[in-house]
RNA sequence: GGCGUGGUAGCCAAGUGGUAAGGCCGAGCUCUGCAAAAGCUCUAUCGCGGGUUCGAUUCCCGCCCACGCCUCCA
């Protein structure tokens, strides 16, 4: 039994993580479907996995990642159209785009990440074995469907009865559409026939050519690649119903045992306290947020320190918060490391390498904790800070600088801070001859004591949009 | 209409049946030639009205307000 727990949509229960097999977790998030750049409400979500990911890994249990790339379905068929580019130009872009943005944000690589074209094999054949079962049925155009009548446990996840699903959302496109001839409205399409709108984009099959539906791709690549290791699946709170619950329904019926043991769901972000939408001029990616000066780390602090379950608000003061916030806990790192000899990128790396502290947190234990239960990482940030208050570093020698960095750092790394690259915010920039000279004319002054001269110049060098650190034996210059 | 979430200090945000973590901002102090930076200290009775209880912000009932979902969506 791991010292892990989470909360389980299936249960709404926090339950304490318990692998179906050893130590080994298997793990698999709903991805991104790549049309265009993610938004910072995709990364809330892709975040708290990496940060579920990380903290699986400190308590001591080996995660096996996987994570889909949706690179087919109506919107980048759309794109491609649009742009008059064939289907995988386009999404291998956003791809790219999608990887360079994770890395940006120091999140781990999920050690598969299948794309649903690659599979397109294996969805026929869940489709075929449904089929076969009588859970699955062809209609004349050529499409497959799910006949959700077929499994009596739809609906556990999201705990909606099937009489409200044909029901509800009156007035929805679901209700009055009359193009599909399906059994029941709720069915769900697992096959769709080739339209005129695909162009090229179809594969053959036994029903005639098409293309898979949304739902299958995970089924499908989630049954391959952790066929042995359901354990948790986790995606954002708008894929409880339908998508889950499709997932469920088809997988179930195909294998005939549980499809994973915990669906793990993050809640939305708001932009300025509504929703984010291009219309209000409030949709975000790690770019626009980089342009107001803001680097990647920044944004994760304010994607991550809400709890996850819980909607979180992003506003432009939440940055200036996080960057203050990510300062202390800078300094702490960087006092604490230069304590204790160690070097930061070293440390870091024999820790993911699996040096995990077991139950000696020291000072650091109710921060651990907070966030071991349920990923409270509001309340472990709140620990970690009372926490940094009580350790008078230079107090220590050595041999207990190193416990405390040690502690410490792992907390680092589950929350997945690259301090380094708050670090290099500042120092990004550097300053122009110019003002690398008025700075060290002012530090002339200074040190004949010509104090008038000196502020002269102190203000002159504010005025240009730079500011002077006064250390002991020099300065240091820093943007504005 | 159905489902759900939330209303805690200027802002953000945890939490608990016994008199409220933390962060940001602000103020004061220390340091400094003065500043800046940094460090330390200080700042709430928990939407409203009832009820249960020795005691509720935390449980129950009602109300008000905000937001989200029910169609594609992280």
């Amino acid at each position: 039994m791991s010292n892990v727990f989470f909360h389980n949509t299936l249960t709404r229960k926090v339950e304490p993580i318990q692998p179906s097999r050893g130590n080994l977790v298997g793990m698999y998030c709903c991805g991104p479907t790549v049309y265009a750049q993610a938004h910072i409400g995709n990364f809330r979500t892709f975040l708290s996995q990496d940060v579920m990911r990380r903290t699986l890994q400190i308590a001591g249990l080996k995660v096996i990642h996987v994570r889909n790339v949706t690179d087919v379905d109506d919107k980048t068929i759309a794109k491609s159209r649009e742009e008059g580019k064939p289907l995988h130009e386009v999404t291998e872009h956003w791809t790219k785009v999608f990887h360079r943005d994770c890395e940006r944000f120091n999140m781990l690589k999920p050690q598969i990440e299948p794309r649903a074209t690659e599979h397109i094999q294996e969805q026929i054949d869940m489709i075929s074995t449904l089929m076969d079962q009588g859970h699955a049925y062809a209609t004349d155009d050529g499409s497959v469907y799910f006949r959700l009548s077929s499994f009596e446990n739809y609906g556990k996840l999201s705990r909606l009865k099937e009489r409200e699903l044909a029901t509800s959302a009156a007035g929805s496109p679901m209700n009055d559409s009359d193009e599909y001839e399906r059994d029941s409205m709720a069915d769900f399409v697992m096959w769709k026939s080739r339209k005129e709108g695909d162009g090229d984009v179809f594969w053959e099959s036994p029903w005639g050519q098409g293309r898979p539906g949304w739902h299958l791709e995970c089924s499908a690549m989630a049954m391959k690649y952790l066929g042995s290791n359901l354990d948790i699946h986790s995606g954002g709170e708008d894929l409880i119903f339908p998508h889950h619950e499709n997932e469920i329904a088809q997988s179930e019926c195909s294998c005939n045992s549980q499809f994973f043991k915990y669906w793990i769901h993050c809640a939305h972000l708001l932009v300025e306290g509504g929703k984010m939408s291009k219309r209000l001029n409030n949709f975000y990616t790690v770019d626009d947020i980089e342009k107001k000066g803001f680097p990647p780390v920044v944004l994760r602090y304010a994607l991550t320190s809400g709890a996850y379950r819980q909607t979180i608000n992003f506003t432009m003061d939440s940055l200036h918060a996080s960057q203050s916030a990510l300062g202390r806990l800078k300094r702490f790192s960087d006092d604490i490391l230069g304590a204790s000899g160690f070097k930061r990128a070293a440390l870091l790396k024999a820790i993911e390498k699996g040096k995990h502290l077991g139950d000696d947190w020291g000072v650091f234990a109710a921060a651990w904790k907070k966030l071991s239960n349920d990923l409270n990482i509001p309340a472990a940030l709140g620990s970690i800070f009372t926490a940094i208050k009580s350790v008078r570093i230079e107090e220590l020698d050595p041999e207990a600088a190193a416990k405390y960095a040690i502690s410490y750092h792992n907390l680092i790394y589950a929350l997945g801070y690259d301090l380094d690259q708050f670090i290099a915010k500042k120092v990004r920039v550097d300053a122009p001859e110019e003002i690398k000279k008025l700075a060290f004319e002012r530090w002339e002054a200074r040190q004949s004591k010509d104090w008038a001269t000196s502020d002269q110049l102190r203000n002159a060098l504010q005025k240009q949009g730079w500011k002077i650190l006064d250390k002991k034996d020099g300065y240091v210059l820093e943007p504005m």
